[in-house]
RNA sequence: GGCCCGUUGGUCAAGAGGUUAAGACAUCGCCCUUUCACGGCGGAAUCAUGGGUUCAAUUCCCGUACGGGUCACCA
């Protein structure tokens, strides 16, 4: 077999050869240690948790090291894209704060190694595909799926390995009369890789795993397909190669196809990348853990945490206790360092698929906001509200002193109040400071009969004097406390609770239900101020 | 089925051949407090399993179970 004629029967219009490809892309200059990173998307339009999960390990890996931190489209599979979703993606990771140095842009490229889209890379590939050809190491295949069945189907049955290699490569010693035949005959065909038939081991250290061994590459894989596109294995052999990443991070999914890729850069005799192979998000169903799926878990969909509410910072936070066992004592102890101060490392990272659990994420995001200003959380809420909740946008700017006011309740001092959890849950929680929305949610206490009500409520309002400070005001409520029958200390009703009707406990629990219909909501008196004087008296009144 | 990866409290997890097996979330109790929170203190709760190596194994090795991945002209 001439493999230079058959080079050039497959692959006519490629002139170039991969000395030029050398020559087109040029070795980045880069600080030692510099690590060059990049997620590849492909564009379905569905960006998830997971996605993020890979993109910020790439992104603190490169952006703490001096690196590059690159956005490689990965659409050789035209069957499942869908339009719009470069920008999608973009979109998604800018939002969570996670930006590119490099890659594709919503409208075209950024940076000299592109193009960035794998469709678009055609020539690239080609040109070592003919190189491989002209190797030997490759050949075209006009197989037939009904003949790729049938051998499936017969192998299952022998039990065999599926697939094509060995005996099974019907057209692996075609010759060049019978490949131009079939060409002629118009035969779609596929470039398969030739695979050598060994009982040898390959062995990759993996950067979160360890040592990696499994049985080296005997299958004839698929190079190109019959649309001259590449598959998955040959374009992150090639791309990765002339980007020069440093470090290939994915998920473990991934694991089984290493063979190829160690076969491919072999051959080519490049060097490869470190690979780091990372676990797979995982969620509690029944009593087992399973795989998050797109179709089942809406908190698998990154979108699903914009429409929550979740600060992005918290989804960061969270993601990065996942990633790095000690990302949350390094918190505790650096309350108010930015997260991208943190040394994040890849060793640290968890090799079992790890739990999406919604409470813990609840709970930094809490952290999150309480650490923000006033002006921040009102920044933030309002533009979420902007998007997923209009009616709360309106109210914000028709009373934005207020808004601010409330929301700087419990702010300042060591221990700020932590009342908001997400920007969807803000809304439930500050409904009470609009009376658009208040109303009496929550049930008044069994102690405070009717008469006890209309008696103290009436009896404040007669006191009631709004420019009290805050222990005038309690002296007063206290007065009344004790003139209902009710013990001003909680203590002494523990103690004798026939002696009493109640305590102050209940006293000013009625008082916060009237005034912000929840049992749960800070400090009455602080309340009272935002709310300014005409709303206290309005509210209270409805109960004399 | 072949190949591969994994398994420490309910969850996320640290950990090392000898530890009282960290810490966080959740949960329960107590304290602080006018209330609601915040906060503080404390409780309950974990090394999948069998065998080996060893003076000693949760940690190292082998098997088993369980969970997961993959075996496409999908990534």
């Amino acid at each position: 077999m001439d493999n230079n004629a058959l080079a050039q029967l497959l692959f006519p219009d490629v002139t170039q050869t991969p000395e030029d490809m050398n020559a087109r892309f040029p070795k980045r200059e880069l600080p030692d240690n510099a690590c060059v990173t990049r997620i590849g998307p492909s564009p379905t339009g569905f960006v998830h948790l997971g996605n993020l999960y890979n993109a910020i390990i790439g992104e603190r890996l490169a952006h703490q090291s001096g690196g590059v931190f690159y956005l490689r489209i990965e659409d050789t599979d035209n069957k499942r894209e869908v339009e719009g979703a470069v920008e999608t993606v973009i979109n998604a990771m800018s939002y969570f704060g996670v930006n590119f140095d490099e890659g594709a842009t919503a409208d075209g490229d950024n940076g000299i190694y592109g193009p960035y889209r794998q469709r678009q890379r055609k020539d690239i590939y080609h040109v070592f595909a003919k190189l491989l050809v002209e190797q030997g190491k490759a050949y075209p295949c006009f197989m037939t799926a009904e003949e790729l069945d049938a051998i499936r189907e017969q192998q299952t049955a022998n039990k065999e390995n599926p697939g094509v290699y060995g005996k099974y490569a019907k057209n692996r010693d075609l010759t060049l009369e019978q490949i131009k035949e079939n060409l002629a005959a118009g035969k779609e065909w596929v470039l398969r890789f030739r695979g050598v038939e060994t009982d040898e081991y390959i062995c990759v250290e993996d950067a979160v795993r360890g040592k990696l061994e499994m049985p080296r590459n005997n299958m004839d894989f698929v190079l190109l397909k019959s649309d001259g596109i590449p598959t998955y294995h040959f374009a992150h052999v090639i791309d990765d190669h002339f980007m020069q990443s440093t470090h290939v991070i994915r998920g473990e999914e991934w694991i089984s196809s290493l063979p190829m890729h160690v076969e491919l850069f072999n051959t080519l005799g490049w060097e490869m990348p470190i690979y780091c192979h990372t676990a797979t998000l995982m969620k509690m169903d029944g009593a087992s853990k399973r795989k998050l799926s797109k179709r089942k878990d809406p908190e698998l969909a990154l979108s699903y945490y914009q429409q929550e509410g979740i600060s992005k910072d918290a989804v960061w936070e969270f993601l990065l206790t996942l990633l790095n066992s000690n990302y949350e004592e390094w918190r505790i102890a650096n309350p108010d360092a930015d997260y991208r101060e943190f040394p994040y490392t890849v060793g640290k990272m968890s090799v079992s698929g790890a739990l999406v659990d919604l409470d813990k994420m609840t709970d930094i995001s809490k952290n999150v906001i309480c650490r923000m200003s006033a002006q921040t959380v009102f920044d933030n809420w309002l533009e979420w509200c902007e998007q997923y909740n209009t009616e709360y946008a309106e109210l914000i700017k028709k009373y934005p002193e207020r808004t601010l006011a409330a929301l700087n309740v419990g702010k300042g001092g060591a221990k700020p109040r932590k009342d908001i959890e997400t920007w969807k849950q803000a809304c439930d929680f500050m409904s009470f400071y609009y009376d658009e929305k208040f109303t009496v949610a929550d049930e008044m206490p069994e102690e405070c009969d009717e008469a006890t009500r209309k008696l103290f409520f009436a009896k404040y309002l007669e006191t009631y004097d709004h420019s009290d400070d805050s222990s005038a005001w309690f002296d007063k409520v206290k007065a009344i406390t004790e003139e209902l029958g009710f013990a001003v200390k909680p203590k002494d009703f523990k103690k004798n609770p026939e002696m009493f009707k109640g305590s102050i406990v209940h006293i000013t629990n009625m008082l916060r239900i009237a005034l912000t219909g929840h049992a749960n909501a800070p400090d009455i008196h602080e309340v009272s101020h935002v709310l300014g004087e005409d709303i206290v008296r309005a509210r209270l009144n409805t109960w004399v």
